[in-house]
DNA sequence: ACGTATTTGTTCGTATGTATC
DNA sequence: GGATACATACGAACAAATACG
């Protein structure tokens, strides 16, 4: 009965042990930007002796930060503080392969309500510089699309930028590492024939309804357009899944 | 055990860094299902050793995957394979962590937007035992109130049912790490005059909602429920902070 | 109920290679 | 080229928690 029921982390709780507390507060300051990106960070040395831990124990929050995409560290140089755009951004190797459809899909969707909610409180609540901000994300894309670049790096910029409208840290930083976990996919759809441009138009109206200051606009805009994204992606897993399996048919008639 | 059914021996490290190559060995390890949630996979120094690496090096990857939560490591007891909803929320408890008490008012906006997301899906997805079980967590909360007992877990289980009954283990395991933060203050919240009774019939609205599949009501009456504790919550740190300061008037004076 | 073996947690010392000035 | 700063890597040792006979 009780026992079934999901233990429910006691907050206060002393670390046990060293090397998580001191990823917890390596994290926290990467996050309260006490650390900004690009900044060296101290050396391992002087670090162990601040939180006064063992230098094997601070290497395993260290490289713990290294591997997900927060800290980047160079020998005979130092180690640096990585953009929030590439958190995450490691272990895409997982991303790419080994997820399944349904936790994909999970991800999918949280980020579709999640953006959702932002548009809307975006609408409400932006600056008039923040909404210039937005808009300016939009015109870099259609720049970009007019040279034949990619614009991924314009559409992450376009969808945070009514993510910092909206005026929630928690919601912001959070729908930002859902959308670093899809980033591939997201680079496969944009590659689909004539996406681009619909994505393009898309942004457009997003933009104008929160222009606009219409909550429900918005919230519709930026549902409809992240639902064409899920079924997008969910065609490229498809695909992706059929040519698995013709390949492996083939492979068992040879 | 379970380890060491068909062991397919890990490669050897080449050059490079050593401890990145384990963990995306190890990463690949249980993409690929050779490790299995649940699982025991084998010592450190087993494992070192099939790896030809040192302990540290070793640790500074299994760290990593700790961190990311895809391990689960027990003093005495081993390591394991920790279930895919682990990690799938584990960037976003990141996010929180790093969160101060400044950010109380995002955390509870960010509640309300994704438990009112969580309570349509419900309403729209969840089967009928899981309707069964939000009923019987909400029976156990009026039984509970009735003999004058906390009814803080019961809460927590009520709105914890639903977000197992909308099918979206992100936004599942999103949800209660923002409710937990905040758990000390639904206590607070639970213990004014009067509120007792009043959530329970905010509960039983939600309920109701799910029961006859209304998501657009079940979302509504959601929204009203926490639209509820945020004021709630707001009244007690302003007091508290109001009792602070004439604490301090106070203590100036003598 | 107790003791022992197993396993992770933590630290220190040391050596090596690389980048910067 | 030399000196310095720094990350990388290894091994050994002990502590602490847990499992198991």
């Amino acid at each position: 009965m009780s026992t079934s029921r999901i233990a429910p982390a006691m907050a206060p709780i002393e670390k046990t042990r060293v090397a998580e507390a001191a990823f917890d507060q390596l994290i926290s300051f990467v996050v309260k930007s006490h650390w900004r990106a690009g900044d060296k960070i101290p050396p391992e040395r002087d670090l162990c002796q601040q939180l006064g831990i063992a230098r094997t124990s601070l290497r395993e929050a260290l490289k713990a930060m290294e591997m997900i995409g927060m800290l980047d560290s160079r020998v005979g140089d130092g180690t640096f503080v990585c953009p929030r755009s590439e958190f995450l951004a490691r272990p895409l190797l997982w991303t790419f392969t080994g997820m399944d459809h349904e936790e994909l899909r999970d991800i999918l969707e949280a980020r579709l309500f999640m953006e959702r909610d932002l548009a809307g409180l975006a609408a409400e609540r932006a600056t008039e510089e923040q909404i210039d901000k937005i808009g300016e994300a939009l015109q870099v894309m259609r720049q970009r699309l007019g040279d034949g670049a990619s614009i991924l790096e314009s559409d992450m910029d376009f969808h945070q930028a009514i993510a910092e409208a909206a005026h929630n840290d928690v919601m912001r930083m959070a729908v930002q590492l859902l959308r670093n976990l899809i980033r591939r996919w997201i680079e496969r759809k944009l590659q689909m024939p004539d996406v681009c441009v619909k994505t393009l138009d898309q942004h457009a109206a997003i933009y104008k309804a929160i222009r606009k200051r219409d909550s429900a606009a918005a919230r519709e805009a930026m549902r409809k357009h992240l639902q064409d994204t899920v079924s997008l992606v969910n065609q490229i897993v498809q695909s992706r899944a059929s040519r698995r399996n013709s390949r492996r048919r083939s492979a068992a008639r040879s």
